[in-house]
RNA sequence: GUGGUUGUGGCGAAGCGGUUAACGCACCGGAUUGUGGCUCCGGCACUCGUGGGUUCAAGUCCCAUCAGCCACCCCA
């Protein structure tokens, strides 16, 4: 136990942390272009703010929240989700007061408690954007477009936008009785999760993965039948503006949010390959979440795309991000004398922007040479004893296996040199 | 929460009841008393996720437990 990550947790090792610099740098980016600007908002809450934000009939509230009491006796969540922090942080320091709409982006950890598989962890990171202010359908065509120019940006493709409305309360209320009464024959012959969605919450049962259920909601009003004029409208110039901006999307009238707070505008950005937890991205409006939590009524929009989701579809479509900048010069040194120059010319040539490792273990020049070697150095200084009594040092060009000797005043000059016209054959 | 599957050195992987737990890669050292990448030689698991049990004998069988992976569910 004491040498296990917990369950559901990873350890981001030197060699993949690179691609999460990369793909950071890409949604810092892009943030920027689209105005938004970064909020850090706690890991943890007070529990109450996700039962009333997230809703306390969604599965993340019911079951995997990861809850605690501090030593005050206070109630506290790991965050599920940054919507609802966000929200909060917005409301508590009054920001509502300044100029809207206000645009909002995070990239951090978020947990739930799930059962862990491919592309599914308890502690995982997410990206997102939330606006608050704006009720412009063109602004829900914009938040989709942005989310699809992070992924072209990061080279991926074949993903698929998934486009629903979900209406508002009102014709929600409307769409809830009709389906409730096109199923209530039905309900028998529902799976047994269904049956208990029935009365609850039967939005659910249309996106059922149950084949048989499936069958029997095939002809169910949808959704999108019953919306009421104003969220028909809505959802038509939302079509509208994303094909003015040249998102392709497909409309699934069966696609139901798990967070209670989404009305209209719901999407969700779907990835192959990557197993069944296919979702890259997902978001949506909602209208009613800033006046739930307590503040003016104000609408809001927003998404969210899992860090590790994007990685694994990267990796599934073959695309190879750039890394950091390799080792370029190693510093061979043997004996104390020659160790204490190796290190002084190591700080000089980092002062001057290369990048120098250097021994550190006292090994062999043998060895030595092999750790430039695994570091795919193009120059390995060597500085022995030989060479210090002559005061100058070995240059050895590793690809060509040639060397010369240059004396110690001019070596870090001509290492800086030598250096730069590397680059530029590269 | 349910189900399937796996768990042997840093990694990959043999062994499937019986003397010292193959092999490959990686790593370390040597062949070259100061020169890498190739080659050759040598070294590197009192131990088989953990805890019980069966047996004269268990990495090998049984049970439990933990963990990885995958699926359901849900979602990022």
């Amino acid at each position: 136990m004491l040498t296990t990550r917990p369950r559901g947790t990873n350890d981001l090792l030197p060699k993949e942390i690179e691609k999460w610099h990369y793909l950071e740098s890409i949604l810092r980016q892009v943030a920027a272009l689209y105005g938004y600007q970064e909020i850090r908002t706690p890991i943890f809450e007070h529990t109450e703010l996700f039962q009333r934000g997230v809703g306390e009939s969604t599965d993340i509230v019911e079951k995997e929240m990861y809850t605690f009491l501090d030593r005050g006796e206070r109630s506290l969540t790991l965050r599920p989700e940054a919507t609802a922090s966000t929200v909060r942080a917005f409301l508590e320091h009054k920001l509502y007061a300044g100029s809207l709409p206000l645009k909002f982006y995070y990239v951090g950890p978020m947990f739930r408690y799930d059962r862990p598989q491919a592309g599914r962890y308890r502690q995982f990171h997410q990206f997102g954007v939330e606006a608050f202010g704006s009720q412009d359908p063109g602004l829900d065509a914009e938040v989709i477009a942005m989310a699809m120019d992070i992924y072209e940006r990061l080279g991926l493709h074949d993903l698929v936008v998934e486009l629903n409305s979900v209406g508002c309360p009102h014709c929600r209320q409307a769409h809830r009785q009709v389906l409730q009464e096109y199923l209530k024959e039905k309900v028998t012959a529902l799976c047994v999760t269904c049956q208990g969605r029935f009365a609850k919450n039967p939005l659910r049962i249309l996106d059922c993965k149950n084949a048989h259920c499936r069958k029997l909601v095939a002809e169910a009003p949808t959704i999108e039948q019953m919306l009421c004029e104003e969220c028909r409208d809505h959802f038509q110039l939302v079509q509208e503006y994303l094909q003015e901006l040249q998102v392709p999307y497909t409309l699934n009238p069966s696609l139901v949010r798990g967070l209670d707070y989404y009305t209209k505008t719901a999407f969700e950005i779907v990835a192959q390959g990557i197993g069944a937890q296919s979702s890259i991205g997902g978001g949506g409006r909602y209208d009613d979440l800033i006046e739930e939590c307590g503040g003016p009524a104000m609408p809001g929009i927003g998404y969210a795309m899992g860090l590790e989701r994007i990685l694994l579809t990267l990796e599934e479509q073959g695309v190879v991000l750039p890394t950091q900048a390799k080792t370029q010069i190693f510093l061979a040194a043997l004996g104390e004398e020659a160790q204490k120059i190796g290190a002084g010319l190591a700080q000089e040539l980092r002062k001057a922007g290369v990048i120098v490792e250097r021994d550190y273990l006292g090994r062999s020049l043998k060895a030595q040479l092999k750790a430039a070697n695994r570091l795919q150095t193009a120059i390995t200084v060597i500085l022995g004893e030989e060479e210090l009594a002559k005061g100058a040092a070995v240059v050895r060009k590793m690809q060509e296996g040639r060397q010369k000797v240059v004396p110690l005043p001019e070596l870090v000059a001509y290492l800086v040199r030598e250096n730069k016209g590397g680059d530029m054959d590269e």
